[in-house]
DNA sequence: ATAGTTTCTGAACGTCGTTTAAAAACAGTG
DNA sequence: CACTGTTTTTAAACGACGTTCAGAAACTAT
């Protein structure tokens, strides 16, 4: 009594988020558009407007999956003693970002999607961050290691937030896997030397 | 022998990109749009675009007038002890960036206006990295105090990068002003206490 | 007056996100 | 079989964007 639908809502959905991935890796935000994901999935993007609602949304699902394999990469990361597993952590986490950076710009940069983030957004930051509290309290126990590993996220977000949009360069000739190093470095030293 | 202008091009400069900082200010990249800048200054976007060629030149010039003043701000701060001028420094790059946000963005996002960055922009950011540098030389001789100076300003930028663009609160509850004077304190803490 | 020259405008081009009227494709009913 | 009802999908449209450019406008020199 409806015309049948030609497409399989589960599948097309996820054949759109792959397409528009495959989009903002290569041209950024400004490569999203509603033209170039219709054609991408041979789809009208009037079809993609019924399943999404505007494109905002289809980003928003796209960081959905990213902040999904950043946990499944933080999930990988082998045991290891508090200092070297922070550096593997530091590490780790800007070559994900860097080698997502159209992404990554679609993450951070622009005005705010939300006026709330969505949970899973609020709960993939703070478990990044209780990854990198939780060495911080080993190597130094009197700290408040929940506020310096607010502070050594934002500092390495500082780098790679440079990096992602191509301006590190003007600021620093080291790449943005070294000052994350030298940040980890730094905090540990600030904090393992006190008295 | 010819049409006589109606504008003088110096006042018209001054007045495009005066409108332009307000437009960039009262709503972010997303408003400076050649229609509206036109109607604010009383000219069709043809004759701005004769005067700059196009809008990232304008946006260029805005970002040549907040680095002046960045500048300025710089050079008006007091004379003081290395460590409070530091933080003195940092407060005031954080609350200088903060007002300007909407200009912010114009200067570090997005993809890059320029291949190469002008030399004036590299100048303010010398200029800034060596004004770090000194008060860390002066705390700690021993250190690279122009390398330290560099992560330090990373550290810093990560937090008003944030704050910027609205998404400080998905990482910490506290101001980038701060968090800012946490990353101060860090490093100093770090350069400082090496035996 | 007329011709020459430069300045400025306004309409146009193509692209963007988004909306929507209509076409398409079926099941049920007579 | 035709007709109706319902839903899905399309294609065209809308307004706004950056940018370009033919030509109107406004003067001087002859």
């Amino acid at each position: 009594m409806a015309r049948p639908r030609r497409y399989d809502y589960a599948e097309l959905r996820v054949e759109v988020i792959r397409a528009a991935r495959t989009l903002l890796q290569e041209g950024g935000p400004a490569a999203l558009t509603a033209r170039a994901l219709s054609k991408a999935v041979g789809v009208t993007s009037g079809t993609i407007y019924g399943q999404f609602g505007d494109l905002r949304a289809v980003l928003l699902e796209v960081n959905r999956d990213t902040f999904n394999e950043l946990t499944q990469m933080i999930e990988a990361l082998p045991n290891d003693e508090p200092e070297p597993w922070l550096y593997a952590l530091a590490e780790g986490y800007v070559e994900f970002m860097l080698s997502r950076h159209g992404v990554w710009q679609g993450l951070f940069e622009g005005p705010r999607v939300t006026e709330k983030f969505p949970d899973w957004y609020m709960e993939t930051i703070h478990g990044l961050l209780a990854r990198i509290a939780k060495p911080l309290a080993q190597i130094a126990p009197a700290t408040d290691a929940c506020a310096r590993a607010e502070e050594l996220f934002v500092a390495v977000h500082g780098g790679v937030a440079l990096a992602a949009v191509g301006r590190l360069d003007m600021v620093s000739s080291r790449s943005a896997n070294v000052l994350a190093r030298e940040a980890v470095a730094t905090m540990i030293g600030a904090i393992s030397k006190t008295p």
